[in-house]
RNA sequence: GCGCCCAUAGCUCAGCUGGAUAGAGCGUCAGACUACGAAUCUGCAGGCCGGGUGUUCGAAUCACCCUGGGCGCACCA
């Protein structure tokens, strides 16, 4: 909160305690300062209606003249801030001094450069969230892009407002349909296995599609492939018991593990296989994805025999073998998807490592008499709801709302937090409703629970605490292959679009993608000069600046289309359902990923100049002189001292919006600010030009700009949407 | 059938913890590059905020009903 928002909350505090003798708390007196819809309405308004509740009584429009009349006296005490005080309405309208308004936003920005507007919280959450999460063997799909960009986006907007985040990504890597891959894998006979290794994923996919169809026609496929996940599960079970430390039957000891992991070391599968199992056998849990790798080559080798026998006919050992090269491969290329977007996660974890535990808990709630057996499976009755959920299979094999929960008691050992963010799509909500419903009924019933006190205890700490972030479905976009859309295929079609806009601009503009600032950053007289060369000597390049222009250009297009398609799914409401269609997302124009990234590279490059043709023209100068207490920025007769203004206030609005963006869980919050923000700062300066001025002029307007180019870098960031110097 | 979600300009969406005159972008039409980058900007036109009832001094916003659409509803995830 800026400090004359701050004050007139002050003022009217005192104003209605002095006049009331009540007292009102800071939360109370904060809520009562508004942002007028309209700028000509003022800065901040105080709407009378809320008064009278403090015993203010009459129609709107006189308590609004009765509380003017109150403040009139005392206004002196704050005018140094503001300028006027009027009652439009039902409501007082406040109007700041602008002049020093912009001065003190300004100095704030330039001092905190890209932290400003981070927010400090007293005692910081610790917020988990799960996002992303694909099914292994299957190629990334942009039905998975949606959870992934605005889970990464909610990370940084926890953190930004100052909470202590954990970015986990819960790989489907378990369930019936590995039976049916492994199904499908055993089955067919005279497959090209080079198609696995060029493209591993989209081989397995191929295998799963095909299958697939085949089991609508063929129900032996269907109960093939459950036969092959049970065994599945009970070798990964029975294996992940036997000779270690940790036993199936003790689950407390496996939450005693996710205490000790607190320090960092994340949920990991055991060794499963024997190969693995001298190089990984450090820690029982540290199941090094990377040893797979000699797996897979053994795999290669032997496929290329066509010896499928070790993997088909050698019993469960040579399933488990199969997955676990399924599951290498596919983190392997998920985490390349991820490096090319700029997402991160703090710990991965997979469906397999809880369904291990699953029958662990179906015992422990069906000893408590908290779940029931109902047609052979088991099922927990939750209150409200029509039919129970199911949490086990007849035939005793997990399902994913047991793993799920599992997975949430051993996240509650391990890191104690205060908020578990799921960003999964809103078709499961009935999923997340039972799983939380079920942590109540067990907070309720714990005392219940007599053979197993840390599960209990993590159990009842669970609820409460687990969100449901659900987004919308993407509507109509059409499938070029299969039923799912990759992801990479997509952002290629808006790379080339951006790779074609690129080649329509003039060759000026092109360039290496050096920034004026860096981070804020002053630049030292030999970089100037090299900007300088940089800008003229278009014509005269080398073959070697020919090849680095061709970098520039493949980097800067991907970095474009990469940005349209995240912004796309974030400049929305996550609820509403979006209808897809090639034209808008290709669209650069307007409310758009490009729009913004343009903005930030046309400040770049405007600061750039300015800095390269004014002389003395220093941030790190300017910032240390910088004084708002004395020194008037600008000249309320400048003709464009309220366009100014208007963008200065949207800065200031930035915190607000972050705030915002987290409390609601809605990413879309900084879209529509950066949006406005940047349509604000086109709109000056198409119509006001800075170059041609002097020193003094050029002066306050450079720092409005870097204000500019401080907060749209962050809110860029916040959104995941690369930020491009040049482009 | 039951449950959850959605409905605002031709299209895509803001605005929704009730508050001042419902806002953008795209598209259409009319304009602005010898100019700090036209992926930009300026302007025109475009609305019973799906329909109804209620609550309220006040409803796009809250409640209920209806219509239309999306999703889910026991051994998939």
């Amino acid at each position: 909160m800026d400090i004359f928002k701050e004050s007139l909350v002050l003022f009217i505090r005192h104003i209605i305690e002095k006049n009331k003798k009540i007292e009102l708390s800071a939360e109370e007196s904060q809520k009562l300062v508004k942002r007028p819809p309209d700028d000509s309405f003022g800065d901040y308004s105080v709407a009378s209606y809320y008064m009278t509740k403090y015993g203010f009584k009459g129609k709107p429009e006189q308590i609004a003249e009765e509380i003017y009349g109150i403040m009139l006296p005392d206004f002196n005490s704050i005018n140094g801030l503001f300028d006027k005080i009027e009652t439009k309405g039902a409501y007082v309208n406040f109007f700041v001094n602008k002049e020093k308004f912009i001065a003190a936003v300004v100095k704030d920005v330039i001092s905190f450069g890209n932290d400003y507007g981070r927010g400090k919280q007293e005692k910081p959450l610790k917020v988990l969230i799960d996002f992303s999460s694909p099914n292994i063997a299957k190629p990334f799909g942009v039905g998975h892009l949606r959870s992934t960009v605005i889970g990464m986006s909610l990370s940084k907007i926890y953190e930004f407002c100052g909470h202590n985040v954990v970015k986990i990504n819960y790989l489907g890597d378990f369930g019936t349909q590995f039976g049916k891959l492994v199904a499908a894998f055993c089955r067919y006979s005279g497959i090209d296995f080079s198609g696995f290794e060029k493209d591993p994923i989209k081989f397995l996919y191929g295998l799963y599609v095909k299958i697939h169809k085949e089991a609508e026609e063929n129900k032996s496929i269907e109960e093939d492939a459950r036969n092959n996940f049970k065994e599945l599960e009970e070798a990964l079970t029975s294996e992940y018991a036997g000779g270690m430390e940790y036993k199936l039957s003790s689950i407390e000891n496996r939450i005693n593990k996710a205490e000790d992991n607190s320090a960092g070391l994340p949920l990991r599968l055991p060794p499963l296989h024997k190969s693995a199992t001298a190089s990984a056998s450090a820690h029982p849990f540290a199941f090094d994805f990377e040893t797979g790798a000699g797996d897979i080559c053994a795999f290669q080798a032997d496929i290329a025999q066509g010896n499928k026998f070790r993997f088909c006919n050698s019993g469960s050992e040579g399933k488990v073998l199969l997955w676990k090269i399924f599951r290498t491969i596919s983190k392997k290329e998920f985490e390349r998807i991820y490096n090319m977007m700029g997402i991160e996660f703090d710990s991965y974890e997979g469906e397999a490592e809880s369904a291990v535990f699953s029958k662990e808990i179906v015992k422990i709630l069906l000893e408590s008499g908290i779940a029931e057996i109902s047609e052979g499976a088991v099922v927990i009755k939750i209150k409200g709801a029509k039919l129970p959920a199911l949490i086990a299979k007849s035939d005793g094999t997990s399902l994913y709302l047991s793993r799920d929960i599992a997975t949430a008691i051993f996240r509650m050992a391990k890191y104690n937090f205060d908020k578990a963010i799921y960003v999964v799509g809103s078709e499961q909500s009935l999923h997340f409703t039972q799983l939380s419903g079920i942590f109540e009924i067990l907070k309720d019933n714990s005392f219940k629970i007599k053979k197993s006190p840390k599960f209990k205890t993590y159990a009842s700490l669970v609820a409460g605490k687990l969100v449901h972030v659900k987004f919308g479905r993407i509507i109509g976009m059409s499938t070029r292959r299969g039923n799912l859309v990759f992801l990479e295929d997509y952002i290629e079609e808006a790379r080339l679009k951006a790779e074609e806009k690129l080649g329509e601009r003039p060759e000026e503009t092109a360039g290496d993608g050096k920034a004026p600032t860096g981070e804020m950053r002053e630049k030292d007289e030999a970089e100037i000069e090299e900007e300088a060369e940089n800008l003229t000597d278009g014509a005269a390049q080398s073959a070697e600046a020919g090849l680095k222009q061709k970098a520039w250009k493949d980097d800067t297009s991907l970095k474009v289309g990469i940005g349209a398609v995240i912004f796309n799914d974030l400049k929305t409401r996550r609820v509403t359902d979006v209808n897809f269609n090639w034209d808008n997302v290709l669209s650069f124009d307007g409310q758009t990923g490009p729009y913004l990234q343009y903005t930030v590279s046309r400040i770049n490059s405007l600061m750039l100049k300015l800095i390269s043709k004014i002389e003395n023209l220093n941030l790190e100068n300017l910032k240390n002189k910088f004084d708002c207490e004395t020194g008037i920025l600008l000249d309320k007769k400048d003709a464009d001292f309220d366009d100014i203004f208007l963008i200065i206030k949207q800065i200031s609005r930035f915190k607000e919006a972050a705030g915002e963006a987290a409390e609601q869980n809605e990413p879309s919050a900084i879209s529509s600010y950066a949006l406005e923000l940047a349509s604000l700062f086109n709109r000056y300066y198409q119509n006001y030009r800075l170059i041609g001025n002097d020193y003094n002029y050029i002066k306050p307007r450079f720092l409005m700009i870097s204000a500019v180019r401080a907060v749209l870098t962050r809110a860029l960031n916040l959104l995941c949407v690369p930020v491009l110097e040049k482009m």
